[in-house]
DNA sequence: TCTCTTGTTATACAACCGTATAACAGGGAA
DNA sequence: TTCCCTGTTATACGGTTGTATAACAAGAGA
């Protein structure tokens, strides 16, 4: 004799705390599952809500993957211009606030990295995911050089920027990736002491 | 009346050579289809076999993709230490010669980034792959303080390395990316400069 | 030429995947 | 309080996953 089980009960939420709800816990997912781990069916349970609702809200799991990069990105870009407007209002002590904002919370965070190299491995497979992020580095890349072009204006920054951003990512990687051999301090005295090579003063 | 497919012809090779190719068709789905896109039935197919073989010669998918990284590493460890020994034999010479050799082929490939960007994001999941990654990295860093001692003898070269390694990884990750703004030669004038900025002249 | 080992294929299996569909019920509107 | 819309759940489907198992045949040894 098998007792037929009530429907779960639940409750209606707006369409955007949903959907905020599902891009948070497809972060979470491709963060402590990975790639491999990563469903449909576990981003819905950890946002506490049954499967089927993803397609309610996103057109497949492709498109949630997608929105959460682009939330994730731009996350990450207010991170760093908030330690820009927290820092000294001089153009270098901003300048150096947005490069080692990399080196602290909320950025310097292993979740965030393995969310951040999920995205990365899912460049060469996924267009969209391709597009994102030329679009976000871009972005990155651009806020850098007005940073730079405020602190010694007039000149090119093009390839400063690259040189900043590469030693940045290089480090932050490291770092978050665990069993890193230095500190967040050392991270930050790289990046100044990087920053005073290629602009040395006139 | 439906006619009994034949079995298939197959050839016998010997238990190296198996491997090898088991481990090329591991990277080269890594590479092509992603971490979400390599199965045993993938990987068999590149390697033009039956998806079966795949657990005789391993004891399974996670095995063969954990010997997979290890293998990659070895190899581009060894490409490095070949541009070293193809350099001058300066000290400067074979240390330029090691931190640029990630903007030539073969280790400035897109696949090979790819493949490694597979793994760097498994690190997080899976804890084999996280001690394979530890080994590498770390054994990247005593080759580099090696030939840092023997270009400026006595110091503590543990943070120059550190340093040193993170914008080559940096760049070589951008570069590789596809769509970077910036050349190989570029990258390598980058890469000198911090050089020599970590190290001045005495 | 024949035999026997074993590398290889073929097939089966349960578990999971992403998606489609229909039944249900929460909760605002009347 | 009642009604009705629709957000949500439950279930089903075909396809794919990793692995287990048995049948087969390649090719060396006798």
């Amino acid at each position: 004799m098998q007792a037929k089980e009530p429907r779960a009960q639940f409750h209606r939420a707006p369409a955007d705390e949903r959907r905020l709800a599902l891009i948070e816990a497809c972060a979470a997912t491709l963060a402590r599952k990975g790639v491999h781990g990563t469903s449909v069916r576990e981003i819905c349970a950890t946002a506490g809500v049954s499967p089927g609702l993803l397609r309610h809200y996103f057109s497949g799991i492709d498109e949630l993957v997608a929105d959460t990069y682009a939330a994730i990105g731009a996350q990450v870009q207010a991170a760093l211009n908030d330690a820009v407007e927290a820092a000294d209002p001089t153009p270098e002590a901003r300048l150096i606030a947005y490069l080692t904002a990399s080196f602290a919370p909320p950025i310097a965070d292993a979740d965030l990295l393995s969310t951040w190299l999920a995205f990365w491995s899912l460049t060469r497979t996924d267009a969209k995911i391709a597009r994102l992020h030329d679009e976000i580095y871009a972005e990155n890349r651009i806020t850098l050089e007005r940073l730079l072009d405020a602190h010694a204006p007039g000149s090119d920054h093009r390839l400063t920027a690259i040189a900043l951003t590469a030693l940045v990512d290089g480090l932050w990687l490291e770092l978050s990736l665990g069993n890193a051999p230095f500190t967040p301090d050392e991270a930050t005295a790289l990046a100044a002491r990087w920053l005073a090579a290629l602009l040395p003063r006139i």
